[in-house]
DNA sequence: TAATATTCGTGAATGAATTCACGACGTGCC
DNA sequence: GGCACGTCGTGAATTCATTCACGAATATTA
């Protein structure tokens, strides 16, 4: 097991990941090996194998430990990974054994959702300014979070620590408010509208868009084409 | 392991689309180009090359016609492709030239916000149905819809003829969605819920999950990282 | 303690997706 | 028409991701 990992171990520390480039995929799968962890805990499982989570999720033993193998050793050769160690391993390299301070723009339909799903608050998310621009919805309650100007956002986000901007505004206006949460130092962003927005190198951004999945479903049923398992 | 050679038997599907096995990755760009052809449309242009269609959405040339040329040949060398020609043919390829009837689970936070959103009754996916357990809610009206109860399903299916349904529930209650809606036929389920549901071969079931896109950045954030173009 | 059964971790092999590179074909201009 | 140029379409090369397969380490049982 002598990896190439130059690093000294003493962890007990953050790990250090980098170097090798880690694919999109590998995290993708760290999300959902972290939710399979929480709810096996839940159950009672002190170990786990890589074949159990594999089954759990639809994927492949190799892939499983090969995933967990870019990050760290974390088994037990004979037994496997121990559920609870694991899952807070996962947590620090995803970074969710901290809490995120997240700024939403767009009271509309989709950001007064988000406001109210307390799954994100639970994993670390927590919405702690609304930004509009309708001067009807600026200064209500919402949620208990008293809804901004978004003019104010620059201030804003440097008074409460904001690191993370969801952007829920109609496509047309989306571009504007990315420019602002870029100009204000923001260096994560979650879109909801279905455009491509354009942001500087070092910032991040995901589109979550919707319609790509449906359409998805309806080339499925169009082409009577088997399902790509997701 | 994928017994699924479905090659060199002549059994002709209704369009051209060669039996080669497409990518997800294809079928998710041509979402987006179908997206910004629409836009290129709208901006008056006649036709858009390869090259054009590439930088706009962030691709390769290559990728484009590559991508396009598993469905036929649609450019003109030397010229390219012609913008409004091209939006038709994805259309009929992703089967948003007609119009699907979806029906909805779970009228809650993420369900209202759905049920609002006019762009996707714009693609041609028309909510026409809400089911909900909730008896306080059923009977009630919700944007002109009257919500049914999920015990009427089946038979709510078969009356509107609805082939798509989206599923807005707890996790706790999202398989049991699930087993209702491919119980009464459904071939195509879009899940809000963030669990790995359990469909039956040739469903196709599309997890939109958000927490894995919020995770994605803050893993980004906590480990200095370059982002991945989405 | 020894023998057997598991399961990890990881290089190597395989497979899939993307990019390259070039011939073919079309346009536009003189 | 002939030439220069641009762009498609596509097999080949390359890059990237997944799976295989096996040695090493640990657990379990007698
Ligand atoms: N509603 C859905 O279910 C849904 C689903 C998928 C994607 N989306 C996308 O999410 C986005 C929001 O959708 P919605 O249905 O919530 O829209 P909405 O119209 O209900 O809400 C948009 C909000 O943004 C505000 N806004 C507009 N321009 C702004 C600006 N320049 N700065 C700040 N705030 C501004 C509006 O005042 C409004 O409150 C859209 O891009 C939509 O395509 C929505
Ligand atoms: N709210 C969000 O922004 C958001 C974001 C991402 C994911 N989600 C997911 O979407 C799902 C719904 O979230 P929500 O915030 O809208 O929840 P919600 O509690 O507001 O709504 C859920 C609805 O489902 C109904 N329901 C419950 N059990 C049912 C059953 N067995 N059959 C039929 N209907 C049933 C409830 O009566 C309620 O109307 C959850 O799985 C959640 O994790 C929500």
């Amino acid at each position: 097991m002598n990896s190439r990992r130059a690093k000294s171990d003493g962890d007990g520390d953050r790990p250090v990941i980098s170097r090798r480039r880690i694919s999109e995929s590998t995290i993708r799968r760290l999300s959902i090996y972290y939710r399979a962890l929480s709810a096996l805990e839940g159950e009672g499982y002190h170990t786990v194998s890589s074949k159990d989570l594999a089954r759990r999720e639809k994927l492949t033993p190799a892939q499983v430990r090969k995933d967990l193998s870019f990050f760290g050793s974390f088994g037990t050769r004979g037994l496997g990974y121990p559920t609870k160690e694991l899952k807070t391993r996962i947590a620090a390299i995803l970074g969710v054994d901290q809490t995120w301070n997240v700024g939403l723009i767009g009271a509309g339909n989709i950001g007064s959702a988000l406001v109210s799903y307390k799954e994100f608050q639970k994993q670390g998310f927590v919405i702690n300014a609304i930004f509009d621009n309708d001067q009807r919805k600026i200064g209500s309650n919402h949620k208990g979070i008293v809804i901004s100007d978004i003019k104010d956002l620059a201030a804003e986000v440097k008074k409460r620590n904001i690191q993370i901007v969801v952007i829920a505004v109609p496509a047309a206006a989306a571009q504007q408010a990315c420019d602002v949460a870029v100009e204000a130092g923001i260096k994560a962003i979650l879109n909801f509208a279905p455009i491509n927005l354009k942001v500087p190198n070092g910032v991040t951004l995901r589109t979550e868009n919707m319609a790509m999945e449906i359409e998805y479903l309806s080339f499925t049923l169009t082409n009577h084409m088997r399902p790509i398992p997701t």
